[in-house]
DNA sequence: GCATAAATGATATGTTGTAACATATCTTTT
DNA sequence: AAAAGATATGTTACAACATATCATTTATGC
């Protein structure tokens, strides 16, 4: 069993732990995700699934079912570039704090990191000092993937 | 004079001062973003000059003036809403750092602040970390405004 | 005034996302 | 197995956000 087969069969569990039904085509649009290997729109995501199934989801059910994903945390919806990406840690037994995220701004390529708690304070504090009230800690940054550098240069 | 009109002849000076025109059209938009005090959408903007001054502007003059705004850092797109918000020093005359974006989500009240430089650096350090690159320090984070924290107790 | 460049208008289209309602499928009870 | 209920998916329509392209108008330098 590959590392992919490991990660959907662990999603599975996930979600069959606490009677939620990874369904097939749940299960088309979690591969399409992780196969890929970055961050995708709806869309996009639509046409991965064409290809590598052969069905045809309709958008409403591709966002309805990222809905499904991210409510069982398998998937993250990006804000910063309107695209979803799967969760690098569904194959992880513990639980994880929330994530920052580093999105290539050119392959769309995303790193998921934990910062330092530390640094996450120092920020919380600059939120508070300001009168604003920090509702989540899920950053998402601009950057640059190494390839996508190397290849600038 | 007033703040708001002390701001409009800061930015029409400021764009005189390298030959670029703050038009009618361009003046409008910009007023209308400062006076609603909050981010808004391309198409909300629409609406509001549409009240202000009764001009009706097609979509695209909006963005156009946006982009001619935002390249002269008279206004910032915040991606994470998909809205834009008058750059909060445009009166000021000294150099400003890339700033840092608090986001009230529930009514779009934003705070522009400069977390330390220590912050940032840490941040940055991740990222590198990571093996990636910042392109740049604009964070942009969810939040709740004073107001509406009260609200929600 | 006239040529040129800059700004705006007009129209069309692309992209992202949701609302509302219909149908299918699976589960449980009878 | 039939009926009823819950969950999932399909279909259609549209709202919201954004850009492409070409035409027209308006400033500005010569």
């Amino acid at each position: 069993m590959n590392r992919f087969e490991r990660v959907i069969e662990h999603a599975e569990q996930h979600c069959n732990a606490h009677g939620a039904r990874l369904t097939v085509k749940r299960k088309q649009v979690l591969a399409g995700l992780i196969q890929s290997e970055k961050a995708l729109s709806a869309y996009e995501l639509i046409d991965v699934c064409k290809e590598q199934f052969g069905e045809s989801m309709p958008a409403m059910s591709v966002y309805r079912i990222l809905e499904f994903l991210e409510d069982e945390h398998l998937v993250h919806k990006l804000s910063l570039a309107n695209k979803y990406v799967a969760c690098a840690h569904i194959s992880c037994s513990h639980e994880h704090a929330v994530p920052q995220f580093l999105i290539c701004r050119q392959c769309s390529k995303v790193k998921e990191i934990g910062i330092k708690p530390a640094t996450i304070d120092e920020l919380r504090e600059s939120v508070n000092e300001a009168g604003f009230k920090l509702v989540n800690t899920q950053l998402e940054m601009n950057c640059l993937c190494e390839g996508c550098v190397a290849q600038a240069a």
